[in-house]
DNA sequence: GGAATGATGCGGCCAGCGCCGAAGCGTTAC
DNA sequence: GTAACGCTTCGGCGCTGGCCGCATCATTCC
């Protein structure tokens, strides 16, 4: 009963479109301010502020105030997983016709890990090379892929059985890699600088050393015919 | 932008308490009736209405009439499995108070297998028998598993590697079996009239029979002291 | 055919909520 | 100190949407 309400409640938070938008803007998993948010949600700062507020309460985001800025971000993995599940219901709907950027299709963040075309490629290599298998109910590290990932030093963890999350792609329809894999695997991407955050998209760019990385390492042409 | 909003939509749906009722008395499973679902979510048979049309619109529940009957069912288990990352989020949530009946503690339907007490029994016999690998971002059946099933009469299918979904319980906090894997197992113990359906309600009634066997071959006591 | 039952359509009521303008508070910059 | 900036609170407007009573249609039972 009561926690039927609650599910109702958190629901109808993610229900509103202006605060939609703040969570999908937030579900990179950066922090951002309240301003920023606004600009992304469409609407003016006193409203985006009143909207901050109920998803504060409601326990999906956190705050910390910097001098006079606020940085908000997504309170856990599993909201940026709950929106996920959302978005895969969205999409194995009426296959609509799919109007966004076609940069979003190329490379872009999934709360902690990649999707678009260069997370499928990156998990259809690890595949082809025997170092992991993926289904669509898990999925787990090989010895050779454990060893593959610390060489390239995305060391998942000390755990003896590495397991995965597979996350189905919502534009290419495959699974990625998603789960502490495929954060490590993301994060090292981002330290070598092979992959860069774009402003105002949830979109990302391969640098020149990622063409080159992606390939040598690989074996993939992360400029996807561009 | 145009999914954002189709997200908003979605969620919009979920965020109205009759509806967030009608979901989740449907989340076991079953084909429900109009009225039963307008039972369910305590408001007229003319609201229930409305909003069934409203989530049948919205793509979330499939329709098929018999007679002057209509049965509603969950669309897919994608939802089932938006619905179980939202139950995720309410609960790890401030520890509010459960007041649930301790009925459902026991044992319940998660859309296709089982959780609850019994539940993450079930999964703990098979990790402590060597039978599964499991943790909070995958696992796995193993070859004696295999067998394991295969003898019980809950084959999982022809795959070589059988990987299972986790599904974090929102009254244990353990892990308990999703998947192909727990779809089959739930299966096979209705077949085997081990457990059973209550109305009104998604607790599952072990039975007579159910007791001897969970503890003839899982070696766990099923009453769960009562 | 007639009555009972399940489900839907329509109209009207009303609460709730999103929105913005204006004002207030706290921090930072000069 | 003064100004600029980020953020929040308050108040009022407007509209969406949930709810039910009543009526209608379809199906089944007798």
């Amino acid at each position: 009963m009561s926690d039927i309400n609650h599910l109702a409640s958190i629901a109808a938070l993610l229900g509103d479109p202006a605060r939609a938008n703040i969570l999908v803007a937030l579900f990179d998993g950066r922090a951002l301010t309240a301003k920023e948010l606004a600009y992304a949600a469409h609407v003016t700062p006193q409203t985006a502020s009143g909207h901050l507020g109920k998803l504060f309460e409601g326990g999906l985001l956190t705050m910390e105030k910097q001098g006079r800025h606020r940085y908000f971000r997504l309170a856990s993995a599993s909201v940026a997983q709950m929106l996920e599940s959302i978005m895969a219901v969205t999409d194995t709907q009426p296959p609509r016709p799919w109007r966004g950027g076609e940069g979003l299709r190329n490379a872009r963040t999934c709360y902690d890990h990649l999707a678009g075309r260069l997370g499928v490629a990156l998990a259809s290599f690890l595949m082809d090379a025997g170092h992991l298998v993926l289904s669509s109910d898990g999925g787990e590290v090989s010895a050779s892929g454990l060893a593959f990932l610390r060489d390239f030093g995305a060391e998942p963890g000390p755990s003896k059985r590495v397991f995965c999350r597979p996350c189905l792609d919502w534009s290419e329809r495959r699974p990625h890699l998603a789960g502490r894999v495929g954060a490590a695997l993301a994060c090292r991407c981002f330290d070598l600088g092979w992959i860069r955050r774009q402003r105002d998209t949830r979109a990302l760019a391969v640098t020149a050393e990622g063409r080159v990385g992606f390939q040598a390492r690989f074996g993939f042409d992360a400029s996807f015919g561009q």
